[in-house]
Parts: C-alpha cells; sequence; structure tokens
DNA sequence: ATATGTGAATTGATTCACAGCG
DNA sequence: CGCTGTGAATCAATTCACATAT
C-alpha cells in the first residue's frame, strides 16, 4: 500500500548526484534546505522523500553528507553491481556501448545482441555481438539484470519479452514504442525526440505565465 | 488557471506515434478505446487529454486518424521546422550529430558548439564545430530555437544561461545537473544513467504488488 | 535555537458516469 | 445505438504548520 510516488524516486537519483558533489568538494554536512535549493524542488519536498524510507537527519543539525549518501545509494539499490545488456546494436547501441560512465556506480556491460547476421560476431564495446538467440543461455551465464532496448521501434515489444523470459526484469527503452510490462518487469523509456517534441510544445505554447521568483 | 499537466503533454507525444503508425498502415479510424490499448493508458484519459485542446472526434464514430494526427502536430508545434544546435561536441554531442532521425519531423541541425580548441573547426554531422563565442551571433543568423546540451555537468548551467542569452529558449538536458532556467525557457532532462539507478530501485525493491490485468 | 519528521490541509490529476451528438 | 466530451467524485501528491529531538 506505502506506495513510493516515481517522482519521488526520480528525486532521490537528483539527491543523490547532489551529494555526491558535496562528498567530492568535502563538504561533510548539508540540509534539507540546501538539497532543495539544489534540486529545484522545496525543501518539504526533501524531508517527505526521504521519510519515505526512514530517519537519516538529525533535528537541529541537518544531514551528514557521507551517510545521507550511502543511505540513498542503499534505498536506489546502488551497493550492488548490475549487469547490463544491449540489445540492438545499431548506432544508438554502438555509442552506448562505448559509454564510459557507465562503471561509475558498478553497471557493467556484459552482453550485446542483435539478429542481423552481418553484426553477429562484431566487436562493440569489448564485447562480441550474439545472436538474440542466446540470450536465455547468456541471460544466465553472465546474470544479467538490465536490458537497454535499442532495436527498431516493430522488434521492440518481442525483445523486451525476450529479455523478460530470460529473466532479465530492468529494460531501458531507447524507442519510441510503449512497452506493455509483465509484472514484475521495469520499464523506463529513455525517448529523446519525444523530448525534443515536448519542447517544440512548450516553445509555441502561448506562454502559460510561470510564477516569476 | 488552464496549465496542461506534464503527463499530459507526454501522452500527446505518444498518442501522435501511434496515429503516426495507424496512418502508415492506412488505418483511417481509431477511437479512445484503440488508443488507451496502445498506449497503455485508459480510455478516459486519452479523452481528457484531447478535451483540453478541442473537440476532435465523432461521436458514435471515434476519431479519423489523418485529422487527429494533423491536429496533434498542431498542437505539439510540429508544423514548422525547428533549428537545433549542439552544445558539446563529445562523444554524446558527436552521436547526436550523426542521429538521422531528427530530420523527420523538421527538426533541423544547424550548428554545433564546443570551447576545446582541439575541437574547432572540425567536421561534425556535415558540419563545423564552432566556439561557444561565436553563439549569440550563430543563434540570430541560423534563427536557433533548440539546444542539446551535451557539455560536462559543470559546464551545464553556464552553457544553458549562454544558449538563454542567445534568445534559444528550448533546451534537451542530457547532463545530469538540474539546471535553473528562467521564465520563458523550457528544459527537457534526457538523463539514461538516472533512468539506469531508476531501474535499479525497482530491480531491488521488495516487490510492492503491482495489480494484475 | 534550529532543522528534522509528520499528520492535516490543499492542490492537482485521474477516474468515473452520464449527458449530448452523430 | 456508439462513442465522444465533460462536470463531479475520487485518488494521489505536494504543501504547510508545528510538534519533536538535539
Amino acid at each position: 500500500m506505502s506506495s513510493i510516488p516515481t517522482a519521488t524516486v526520480s528525486r532521490l537519483v537528483t539527491y543523490l548526484r547532489i551529494l555526491g558533489a558535496l562528498d567530492e568538494e568535502g563538504v561533510a554536512r548539508t540540509s534539507s534546505e540546501h538539497l532543495a535549493r539544489e534540486a529545484h524542488v522545496s525543501a518539504f519536498q526533501v524531508r517527505k522523500d526521504l521519510a519515505y524510507f526512514g530517519r537519516f537527519g538529525t533535528r537541529g543539525a541537518g544531514y551528514s553528507v557521507p551517510t545521507l549518501r550511502g543511505e540513498l545509494m542503499r534505498i536506489l539499490g546502488l551497493t550492488r553491481p548490475w549487469n547490463i545488456a544491449i540489445v540492438g546494436v545499431g548506432r544508438l547501441g554502438e555509442a552506448l556501448a562505448d559509454y564510459p560512465n557507465l562503471e561509475r556506480y558498478d553497471f557493467r556491460l556484459r552482453a550485446a545482441f542483435d539478429v542481423d547476421p552481418a553484426k553477429i560476431g562484431r566487436p562493440v564495446g569489448g564485447l562480441t555481438v550474439r545472436h538474440l538467440d542466446e540470450l536465455p543461455r547468456v541471460a544466465a551465464e553472465e546474470e544479467l539484470d538490465i536490458g537497454l532496448l535499442t532495436v527498431p521501434s516493430e522488434a521492440a515489444q518481442e525483445a523486451a519479452d525476450a529479455l523478460y523470459a530470460a529473466g532479465v526484469h530492468g529494460v531501458l527503452n531507447f524507442s519510441p514504442t510503449v512497452i506493455d510490462a509483465p509484472d514484475g518487469m521495469h520499464v523506463e523509456p529513455v525517448d529523446f525526440l519525444a523530448g525534443l517534441k515536448r519542447v517544440s510544445f512548450y516553445l509555441q505554447q502561448p506562454s502559460p505565465e510561470e510564477e516569476p521568483a
């Protein structure tokens, strides 16, 4: 019943990034006020978001940066490694395979799949592209957790089903398709073209008045 | 007062994609029910979303696919071209410059900027990388509308300010930083690492029960 | 004295039920 | 008779005010 608003999860990720920066700067303590300013939300919101998970602060004194950072990493499941597969080695899939920042939070790229015979066997980001048929075996061997879905739209649902069947229950969906995810599977959309279209909407809007600072 | 929920704007983009697919398949008519099924929302939701903008259907008969598609394109501001600049020609910026699908909705890549002297003058996606100092002049010349912000985190706010000052009021923010956007500027976050972290959260969650179909 | 943690109040979004039109 | 369009009801999220702990 006590389900967490998805917006809260997004904000936790933001708080974590801010705490990471503070930690690197050697800042030892912070406050809901301070986090709120950096995250562009209200201090109430910060406290409410954290309150879903426990009590991490000290009344009158705020939060310890390293402690809260550690708690957020634990809450977000970032204290363990996650094994990742790329499904669809097109232009985007290839770019993602070469993306260096994955390792920073123990996201490990462990496999890459495609169905195009011309691509099978080719090297990409230190891996060899395999046929999607091998997914079930490789998913078990490599203990895959998350799939980066970078196949063409038409193939997205089928590929997502294959991931689920292979026990890969987390997906980042880079295609514009809305994936029908079974219970227990979690799909995050990452659609930058959709983002562009939203920007387009707001640019051509007759400016519905935002309140001044 | 009459402001549109941001979730509605996101869904409109989804409806548009579905209508585009139907149109290509030659399907002439659809219904809120049908759109709802494809978009994984309720039919109420579809009708309510559309009702913010007008009356596009025929009672008893549903919606004309091409008509509704055209209306959504108009609502989303996609009947005119938008000129785009890449700010930050790193790995990601370069990948975006080569991204072919931009043209599909009249998004035109018109300029690329960086501050690294080693990158200035280099070709990227059919353009020549310019120094960010040239942004004000180029923005006017090329009538730039939207910036793809692919600079490192530390530089993101400053680059966003420069875009705003140059009259570029739409931004896709690929950095994890939360941008402080002045009135009239619209920033859409596109942070795939944040998406990964959200997936991580939901995978390690003690599965808070989702209702069955 | 100060800033957290939290029930209560408010605001906003989604769901519903049905009136209205083709 | 179908299915849309929409006010009213419900549900969820955010904001607020303040009691509480250090």
